[in-house]
DNA sequence: CTGTTAGCGCGTTCAT
DNA sequence: ATGAACGCGCTAACAG
């Protein structure tokens, strides 16, 4: 039937303690006896067991990612970031691990379920991805779980999510806050005095830290913050295009959009232009995030540049070891203002 | 330390078996005692033990996607399409499945590497997505791979690349050379005459497939085929300003250029624009499957709609068995020809 | 450097 | 409907 490591101690004349050594290449063995084996392993076709070892070494070599849509492109950069750090030295099939993606569509209990799902895999890290729901019960849920992983020895790392303290995560939060108060000022700057806003979904922290940023741009330049320039919606192109036709119909004297991505900036777009509204002569408009397909815009997305890629990267190195945690661990990654051609003075 | 089965068990003053049974749900068990075992779990904060589980009952609750780049949403959206079917009748923590998604970077080496850590994960099944490298060497690996995979019981998909005969896998390909043909056919029926075309990476199905359709459309429309007229590169953004940049030089006298997808043809307009071309008064693009920023690029894009997500949903379903294998285990899936303002007729 | 011996935690017969 | 016993395939001491 399928064969096993004894049967490739069996043909290479060895006990299979020593085809496990070979195989995991943690103990010397002698160069001659290696071949040996390996040669024994090609010709019987032989693939380790994945559950077996990992039950007898009570350890997995699975790293689970949290994301709430593998699909969108803010989570597709991280994740790949991710998993091209979590391989080990390399070598043969060796020191690799695999990336268990889950979609969590944002909801808490998904969140959970796959959490819990990942430590019944005894999963060697877990990475949460994107910002958390503000709900006190949920929250309290997830801190729980996140508690037991690490105590179990699980490396758990927030990327994009603000601390969860007494858990033993490690957190490396974006400045939302930061990047959207820049945002708002550079659109202030240039003379805007109603400016709409449309917020991600509610009781999230990305959306309430973007949304203070711009709250807080507004209080600085003493502009009035009218509660009728906010719409909330979700992360798409739909949410971008519905809410800009909404601010329109609620004040046309409107010069100036802020959305909550790139990819709902990019339905706001489409919204004026069907409008007959010319960008940036007639409204200005802004994203987060700077995804790859902002600067192609017509005309290019002015945003915060997000260092995905870099953040995922560094998530990733830290949850297998490879980097040390941050001090206290928490760090802030910064957004960096792209000043592009969709942001231009006040008509 | 760590809480088992048979602490469950004791708690509950029944055997481990019959907790076995109750968190498999597979065995009749009278409702009290169901009860009682469940208060036990809960108590305790019982997880059960995946690796143990899975070495057990010999099977395991991992699928693998394979992906060349999951940042890229071509493969986002495939993947997030997989995830949504692959979960089991649900229940509690029950019936979920966990999604390994692995990126190859369309690296033949990585591929066999991913199979290889995929079965000796005993994954339940596995789908391979996008084009694969045409070369016979690594394509006799493969196919031997999926082989001694779909021998061993684990069910393989190819979604959107080309079928593996004698291996045992189901294959939902991807009409490439029609989908090129009839773009290209749109093209010449505008009046376009010289036509650039920026083909994906050489010796990729992917890339030979579209490339080959726009080949048959000239040749159905007697217009030359002018070699200087194809540039290759990686699919993405850079490779398209470059290339246009590239055939532009080669062929001042360009009315029309052809991406080998989206992201390429977004590259393409930049890489127009900034040499002062109007798109499409004085050249038209066009790209290929249809992602969503596609209909907000200025003008929006002509290119071939591909269902990524119907796609990778019933490769999905057909992984878990929850959908019949199309007849002869191959089955065509079509894309549509999307005109937009992208193309107009030639100058 | 290598062989021997025990489990790892659970599913699954077979009884009852 | 429940319990007892065995083994899944491998790693980790412990010798030698």
């Amino acid at each position: 039937m399928t064969v096993t490591l004894a049967d490739v101690a069996a043909r290479a004349q060895v006990s299979p303690a020593t085809v496990s050594r070979v195989l995991n290449g943690n103990y010397p063995v002698a160069a001659a006896t290696r071949e040996r084996v390996l040669r024994a392993v090609d010709d019987l076709d032989y693939v380790l067991n994945g559950p077996a070892s990992a039950l007898a070494a009570a350890t997995s070599d699975l790293v689970g990612i949290l994301v709430n849509d593998i699909a969108d492109p803010f989570f597709g950069i991280i994740a790949g970031a991710v998993q091209s750090e979590i391989g080990g030295p390399g070598g043969r099939a060796g020191g690799e691990r695999l990336a268990v993606v889950c979609n969590t569509g944002g909801s808490p209990e998904r969140e959970l379920t796959y959490l819990t799902l990942l430590q019944r895999q005894r999963a060697a890290a877990v990475i949460l991805t994107g910002g958390a729901v503000e709900d006190a019960e949920h929250a309290a849920a997830i801190a729980g779980k996140l508690r037991r992983l690490t105590e179990a020895g699980t490396r758990v790392v927030l990327c994009g999510r603000p601390p969860s303290p007494e858990t033993g995560a490690v957190a490396l939060a974006f400045d939302n806050r930061g990047g959207g108060k820049r945002l708002t000022a550079h659109l202030l700057g240039l003379g805007h005095r109603h400016v709409g806003y449309i917020a991600g979904p509610r009781e999230r922290t990305t959306t309430r830290h973007r949304l203070e940023g711009h709250r807080a741009a507004l209080a600085a330049h003493g502009v009035d913050d009218d509660p009728a320039l906010v719409v909330h919606g979700p992360y798409d192109r739909r949410s971008g295009y519905d809410a800009t036709s909404e601010l329109l119909r609620r004040a046309p004297d409107l010069t100036a959009v802020v959305a909550a991505n790139d990819t709902v900036a990019l339905g706001a777009c489409a919204a004026l232009r069907d409008q007959g509204l010319r960008i940036p002569a007639d409204v200005s408009v802004a994203g987060f995030d700077d995804l790859p397909f902002s600067v192609d815009a017509v005309p290019a997305l002015t945003t915060v540049r997000l260092p995905l890629h870099e953040a995922g990267a560094r998530a990733g190195r830290i949850a297998m070891g490879k980097e040390e945690a941050p001090p206290g661990g928490v760090a802030t990654v910064h957004g960096e203002l792209m000043v592009r051609g969709s942001t231009a003075g006040a008509r």
